[in-house]
DNA sequence: CGACTGCTTGATGTTGCTCAACGTGCGTGG
DNA sequence: CCACGCACGTTGAGCAACATCAAGCAGTCG
């Protein structure tokens, strides 16, 4: 376990702001820090753990393979914390959590983590509000899931990264077609397609993992209309 | 607004047994209960809101009409918390909700129900540990959406209705077709016909809104296999 | 060079939506 | 009281959207 400073990344978290000092040095005793790679799996589903997972810096995406197939339920940008739900209920992670870009991340104790929601309200209401957003961007998508069609599902997907993750209308997809398809519910033939025919229409130029959004208007009502 | 003694009811909601002596009396003094009949609105969408409301007895969909058609996000059985998101982040409701069932809530001021957060470590855990539940649920809800057809999204309609809610085989659906339908993502013309056909091949008998399962292991397999 | 992986594209089949017709129960107003 | 509109439910026919199957192509690695 790779001891370090907490006090030195506080500034990247709105939760860990609200810890008061003789916490934080409680936080680095009990908290270790990896480094991941693109790729790399930083839990599995039905694995037991006792640690929550903080994403100091990186991209991560949660997904499940319950039913044979591979299904990724959301992506989650740096800073946020990971596995609350699976810690505090039974211990089981219900997901994986896999890196897609190069990613830091901290484990902490799920105890000293029960104990500063206990002990500091600050911080517990802050957990609270991470967690509020959650579920409204959970709805979201259900909505999305359940009423776009297949090209809107793609043109949100496309979006999502420029607007989200990139803040650039130009950038390399960190999925293949199939990732992709996994995610919005296609499959990987209709992202191909659909990929193709935003390309042919001049509303993205693509080039393998290589995409520019030419016309996000465009593709904005696309994604609207479903 | 009507006064009540929160003290009596306390044990309906793990949260509230956390709250101290003084802080109940607080509660009961800035806290009104409201008793629907079903189908009438509890809060609307886009309203602005300063209540968290705790939902003490009945049955509630959260559901929006924000793309022209109606959609249920899911529903939400005694006890539990409403609308903590939309409070907690910008005080306005992205979602409305209705009474399915006779319904008892609680409006409890935002002010205060924040105040307990800080002030009290075990409330606000149990208020983490209820959002992480719910975060796993719209998983599942998420998964169902992306991956199921038709008559595994009614299939499990029935099965969570008779599991979840009515602890029972037989029971009266508290949905028109046209609601079930905008839960599940679906048309109700779909809804009607995979009943039908649910109901020839002997999996449930219906009659109107009248429901009772036959054969809910083949009912299960319909669920699992989409 | 062959084996392999990921992407693309076309052909075919299935699913479920839309539209339309019709029956029923319910409330409203003449 | 009946006539009427209206929401809901059922059923059938046609059609659009996707999945699936199949083949081919480019890049990569041993």
């Amino acid at each position: 376990m790779q001891k370090t400073l907490c006090q030195s990344c506080i500034l990247q978290s709105d939760a860990a702001i609200k810890l008061i000092k003789n916490q934080l040095n409680e936080l680095t005793d009990h908290c270790s820090r990896v480094e991941f790679k693109p790729g790399e799996i930083i839990f599995k589903e039905n694995a037991i753990s006792t640690n929550v997972v903080y994403i100091q810096r990186g991209l991560v995406k949660i997904h499940t393979d319950n039913f044979s197939k591979d299904r990724i339920l959301r992506l989650t940008k740096a800073p946020s914390y990971l596995c609350l739900p699976g810690v505090l209920g039974d211990s089981i992670n219900r997901f994986s959590a896999t890196t897609i870009e190069p990613t830091l991340a901290c484990f902490i104790d799920i105890h000293v983590f029960k104990k500063f929601i206990l002990e500091n309200g600050d911080f517990a209401y802050q957990i609270i509000l991470a967690l509020s957003q959650n579920e409204i961007k959970s709805f979201q998508v259900s909505l999305n899931l359940a009423q776009k069609q297949a090209n809107g599902r793609v043109a949100d997907a496309l979006l999502y990264f420029a607007r989200e993750i990139y803040n650039s209308q130009a950038f390399m997809l960190p999925f293949s077609r199939q990732e992709l398809g996994d995610w919005m519910g296609i499959s990987r033939e209709s992202v191909s397609r659909i990929l193709g025919e935003f390309h042919s229409a001049h509303i993205i130029y693509q080039n393998g993992k290589e995409i520019t959004i030419l016309n996000e208007e465009l593709l904005e009502q696309i994604s609207q209309k479903g």
